[in-house]
DNA sequence: CGCTGAATTGACGGACATCAAGATGTGTGG
DNA sequence: CCACACATCTTGATGTCCGTCAATTCAGCG
């Protein structure tokens, strides 16, 4: 019935990721390594156990799951400085990819939490995080029962907010990740677009790089 | 566009909360006052200080957050034995109102984290209760993007799993309630209601009280 | 260049919202 | 216990947003 994330060949498996040059840490103290991970590589998959949690360096992360009938859901884009992988229990209910080249920091979940026990701060960083994620996927089911137009506004905005950029940012993700992370279909999307740089919202340098002309009406319609 | 919680009378503001005879406690120990709320009375509001958290011991609860045009977003039901409450950080970003008549037990959330500092098992506890919630949440944003009729099957689907009974439930919420929740139309739940009743998968004794004639159906549709 | 995947644009149809009326259920006061 | 008022639920007719199908344009890369 929906967006379906057809194109076989963006799934193609990548080649391994290779451990790269040692990167500073960001805000929360994890202790783990750098991986380099190809466009479209996995990071983890679908109920493969979740034994790590991540730290995006540079670069974008999505993570989604599919329904039986091919429909794919994007959960949450992670750019740098995020970290993901701590909604899993024992095991991951989506999988991650590379939505473009990245990096990530790579540390054990069972160390990280170890240490945890241990360092009161630690634990409550790791607290507030799980609490951020919670009120992000609260955030994006709110934008689901909204209209195409709220919906690709309100990502514009989100993006921008998170991309410390001015007033252009470059978005790392393909229209089948918008349409998939949006609940629309790729043509949707592009459609909403078209109708956002006619009316004067934004404009195009390129399909992926947006500049922002209206930022208030944009925020008047992400309702 | 969708879904508006109409009727004023539905929000009339409720009598006061008043304290009740203690009853014995769930699986995690809350050390708290039970108090019991009339139906759409608020436990608490948007914005208010997330001073506590709490546990349903009896009845059903709602929580919810309002778009500006008056649209309602229902984000979850909570039946005895739920704990909720723990989404927030300093501040609730939404509304909890008993659906029906309910008892909840209420506790401070600075004493529960204090013991659960001290106590592993505690702390463990309440971790696992945000893995859960965090991911019945994404559950849901899962649940938006598919049909009206996988939809209200998934909903059926899901309560009967939560309530523990046989091959009938008792729903405490109304349609407008599970329309909110299910991001559709209170026409459209009922015309959905009335179609499954027709293609022999479930039967109305009531209009709140279900009677499941083919789960596998419903399964196949919960997609 | 030409090839390939990504994005845009157009025509059309269907699922669900909207608007409106009726049916059923429920609480209240006489 | 009945009758009225009001809320909830159901059903019908119509409209519209967005999905589907299809063709075209655009961008990157060997």
């Amino acid at each position: 019935m929906l967006s379906v994330a057809t194109n076989s060949s963006m799934f193609v498996r990548p080649p391994m990721p290779t451990r790269t040059a040692g990167l500073p840490d960001g805000p929360l103290a994890l202790m783990g390594a750098p991986m380099r991970f190809a466009r479209n590589a996995e990071v983890y998959g679908e109920d493969e156990p979740a034994e790590y949690l991540y730290q995006v360096i540079s670069g974008a992360v999505r993570t989604y799951r599919m329904l039986d009938d091919g429909r794919r859901q994007v959960v949450a884009f992670y750019l740098p400085g995020d970290i993901f992988g701590v909604e899993a229990g024992d095991v991951h209910l989506s999988s991650a990819e590379a939505v473009s080249e990245a990096q990530v920091l790579v540390a054990k979940r069972s160390a990280v939490l170890a240490r945890a026990e241990r360092e009161k701060q630690l634990s409550r960083q790791l607290w507030d995080l799980m609490v951020r994620e919670l009120q992000r996927v609260q955030q994006h089911s709110f934008v689901l029962i909204k209209s195409a137009e709220e919906r690709v506004a309100g990502f514009l905005l989100e993006m921008a907010g998170r991309s410390s950029g001015g007033a252009s940012i470059e978005l790392p993700m393909s229209r089948q990740d918008i349409a998939d992370y949006l609940g629309l279909t790729i043509e949707t999307v592009s459609r909403t677009f078209t109708q956002f740089v006619q009316s004067g919202l934004i404009s195009l340098e390129t399909s992926r790089r947006i500049q922002f002309r209206d930022r208030a009406a944009l925020n008047r319609l992400n309702a």
